[in-house]
DNA sequence: TAGATCCCTG
DNA sequence: CAGGGATCTA
């Protein structure tokens, strides 16, 4: 299963359905099994259908000839391998947007070498071809699912003689779901074209202004737009029989993306320079629509709420168009789900062993009331990145700037120094920073340190020796560790450095990080309408996921967004992971990835409702409706960078404490140790620091005077101009958008300390003889800002 | 004994 | 950062 030809094995014709995974109340015999070729019902009420019925008339799987459509693209061999987790479970599709099998005439590529041969034969003169292709295949897929549905209400016209009022009904719910669709269509196309138009003027603009050097990209991604545009038409024209939203709101082929993207890069660049107000970034929804793709941009970045969600200057008249667009798209929807719904409750006695719609098997949830799920779906599906929850509440769309600016005001407040520093400041004022100011010459007796200890004082504790295993343990260091970057010896030689990079940096306080590895070709993320987003993800979320081994999990975690403080009501959605894996491998790779967000912590299969929730899945992680609030049941990378900047507060908090800062998220006992554990991992690193630094301070007193000397500790200092610090900045602090708490530093002033003493007394002897410096550090926490309890990252 | 934490490992 | 064993504590 985990290497790609496996994912080819199964040659077994699939079908491919837009049904969702089983959910738990699914009951086996109400859907039809893939393998058994059985036309699927043109009802399916249980799982997670409503959407799918809404991208499908009809509502209901549809296979062609056995053999499905597929973008030949390496998105194709996920399918496979999702399909076959599937079939093996005996399940059905699972609402995979996306077709997954490639039909006979196509042939499938192999493992790692398909992919290879495709990225190279997808030159751009090739996309265009094989767009077309795409085009008439899901032209010719229409129109044999048409014919083929036409057959088979003939068969169950004769057949079902009986069942003809409970026909009509679904012939009824067709039709609303059909005008729903071509209602979403239309406003769909008028989202594009609103934002097409604007984004197609300024790439006009840059285009005159620019270097003149892309009329090529230019003019292929212009190429793209009229063949996707081409195809757009004819859907219109032919009532979109085929999954027409789906597929342009995915896009074309991720290739086809990859290139396009590419091309925006140079383009973007600049955009995104305006766009970076700090550092660390943000998803990035730019609302970048060019042609048939609506990307997802993670190259620039959006400060959510936490910074108000400020839009480009001049980008006013179209927001305020977008929503409104995305208001009546809303509706439209929620007019849809109500219809629906009421039909689904009306046909309950369908699939009796099935409870009507998908809201209605949750146990705990006493009646199928269509109004409230309705609600619960208008407040899913109006969230979009333009109305984003105001200050990571529910307020939905429409909200007050105002507001927007006093959330903000609070959460600056909020996230402001501690005031508790004034003891600290004392004793800073009595000490400068021992290393920061001192001499390179460290055999030099500093003024500040005073002259070397007693000659009997360096004999008196086996820990003053330079032999002492407790000092030696560590290897030798070039240079001060607390000295700052500017100030630290360059010794190549040197194996062991607090920090490597910090030999090299200049004068910064915070050095650039060691070069990282050439980042990969950006991929393009699909960009969805929120709504559509939290609509897909559920759809092509599966179950499957949860039990893959890591390795083909690993794309859940999508690095990129750690880095983005992103706005809660827009999780982390790594949906390109969903729609490849290898994509998601690509784009992110390297061990980074494996950094572990566990998205499945209360993952269900495809989303459903569960104890009066309705929960959503994006990415792996679970989201719900609880209490008006959206509650995540996994943990994202944005939690997991907001646990970090807590940590400036709170090194030992209690899981109350957690769940008041986290409102954002569903704990369970899973979640909860794993919040634990993040913070257990983020002491550890905090106290290996200080001892590291510690150590190296005792021994450069060692090595300069020839002892440390007592009360030497109260003048190791971690300034902001500390290698130390920059560490630990970088380690809690990466994107360095946030401004460590002096508190932290005192904090840190007094671990190292603890830490220094403890080491040049010899009590580092002692098997437990950090458990006191715990034991003091534990008391140190301070309260977190109350910024820190609003959902989302804060940032400042 | 369960839960928290430490410690080590990958 | 997660997993898992060891240790400690209530």
């Amino acid at each position: 299963m985990d290497s790609p030809t496996d994912l080819f094995e199964d040659s077994t014709p699939q079908i491919h359905t837009f049904a969702p995974p089983l959910c738990s109340t699914d009951v086996s015999g109400v859907h039809p099994q893939p393998s058994t070729g059985r036309p699927p019902p043109t009802f399916r009420p249980p799982g997670f259908p409503l959407i799918h019925h809404l991208l499908q008339p009809g509502g209901a799987p549809r296979r062609i000839g056995g053999q499905l459509h597929t973008h030949n693209t390496n998105l194709t061999m996920h399918r496979h391998q999702e399909d076959r987790n599937v079939d093996e479970d005996g399940g059905e599709g699972d609402g995979r947007v996306e077709q997954g099998t490639e039909g006979g005439d196509e042939g499938v590529m192999d493992g790692e070498d398909g992919l290879l041969g495709m990225k190279k034969r997808h030159s751009d003169a090739n996309l265009a071809s094989e767009w077309s292709q795409d085009v008439l295949r899901v032209k010719r897929m229409k129109l044999e699912s048409r014919r083929r549905d036409g057959e088979t209400e003939e068969g169950g016209r004769k057949r079902e003689g009986g069942r003809e009022g409970r026909r009509r009904e679904r012939e009824e719910l067709k039709e609303q779901l059909e005008e729903a669709r071509e209602r979403l269509q239309a406003l769909q196309e008028k989202v594009w074209r609103a934002f097409g138009e604007k984004h197609m003027t300024e790439e006009e603009k840059k285009r005159r202004s620019g270097n003149g050097n892309r009329g090529e990209g230019a003019v292929g991604i212009i190429e793209d737009e009229d063949i996707a545009e081409g195809m757009y038409d004819e859907e219109d024209i032919d009532g979109g029989e085929m999954e027409k939203e789906s597929f342009s709101l995915l896009s074309a082929s991720p290739f086809d993306n990859f290139h396009n993207h590419k091309r925006r890069e140079e383009q973007q660049k600049d955009r995104e320079g305006r766009m970076e107000r700090g550092r660390g970034g943000g998803l990035h929804l730019e609302g970048v629509m060019e042609g048939v793709g609506l990307w997802l941009d993670c190259g620039g970045l959006v400060r959510g709420d936490w910074d108000g969600g400020i839009e480009e200057e001049g980008e006013e008249g179209g927001q305020k168009f977008a929503q409104a667009l995305k208001l009546e798209l809303g509706s439209a929807v929620a007019r849809v789900i109500d219809r629906v719904l009421r039909l689904y409750t009306e046909t309950a006695d369908f699939a009796p062993s099935s409870p009507p719609a998908a809201i209605s098997f949750l146990p705990s949830d006493t009646g199928n009331d269509g109004g409230r799920e309705r609600g619960v779906w208008m407040g899913l599906l109006t969230r979009g990145r333009g109305e984003e929850k105001m200050g990571g509440k529910e307020e939905k769309m429409g909200g007050h700037d105002g507001e927007r600016e006093k959330q903000l005001q609070k959460m600056s407040n909020g996230s402001s120094l501690h005031p508790d520093q004034s003891h600290r400041n004392e004793q800073s004022d009595l000490a400068m920073p021992l290393v920061v100011q001192r001499s390179p010459d460290i055999r030099k007796a500093h003024p500040l340190l005073g002259p070397p200890l007693p000659s009997h004082l360096n004999h008196s504790h086996p820990n003053l020796s330079l032999h002492h295993p407790s000092l030696s343990r560590p290897p030798p260091l070039s240079h001060p560790p607390l000295l700052p970057p500017a100030s630290q010896s360059k010794d190549p030689s040197s194996s062991f450095h607090p920090s490597s990079s910090s030999s090299s940096s200049s004068s910064s306080s915070f050095p650039a990080p060691p070069p990282p590895p050439p980042p990969p070709p950006p991929l393009p993320l699909p960009l969805l309408h929120y709504s559509m987003q939290q609509l897909f993800s559920r759809s092509l979320h599966h179950p499957q996921l949860a039990h893959l081994p890591p390795s083909r999990k690993d794309y859940l975690n999508s690095d990129p967004f750690l880095e983005f403080p992103s706005h809660p009501s827009f999780p982390p959605l790594p949906l390109l992971g969903h729609l490849d894996p290898s994509l998601a491998r690509h784009a992110h790779g390297g061990r980074e990835r494996e950094r572990g967000i566990r998205g499945d912590g209360g993952m269900r299969g495809g989303g459903g409702m569960d104890g009066g929730e309705l929960y959503l899945t994006a990415g792996g992680i679970s989201f719900c409706q609880q209490g008006g609030r959206e509650m995540y049941e996994g943990l994202s990378p944005c939690h997991l960078k907001k646990a970090k900047l807590m940590f400036f507060y709170a090194r030992y908090p209690s899981s109350n404490t957690l769940k008041t800062y986290f409102p954002d998220v569903k704990f369970n006992r899973c979640v909860t140790s794993q919040m634990i554990k993040w913070f257990s991992n983020f002491r550890e690193f905090f106290y290996i620091q200080m001892e590291r630094f510690a150590r190296q301070a005792v021994r450069e007193a060692l090595i300069r005077d020839g002892a440390p000397r007592v009360g030497r500790e109260s003048q190791l200092r971690v300034g902001r101009d500390t290698e130390l610090y920059r560490i630990l900045n970088m380690h809690y602090n990466k994107s360095n958008v946030y401004q460590v708490p002096e508190r932290f530093i005192e904090v840190s002033d007094i671990a190292l300390r603890e830490f220094y003493s403890a080491i040049w007394t010899g009590r580092d002897s002692d098997p437990c003889w950090k458990k006191g410096i715990y034991k003091i550090i534990c008391k140190l926490d301070s309260p977190v800002p109350d910024a820190f309890r609003l959902p989302g990252c804060p940032v400042g």
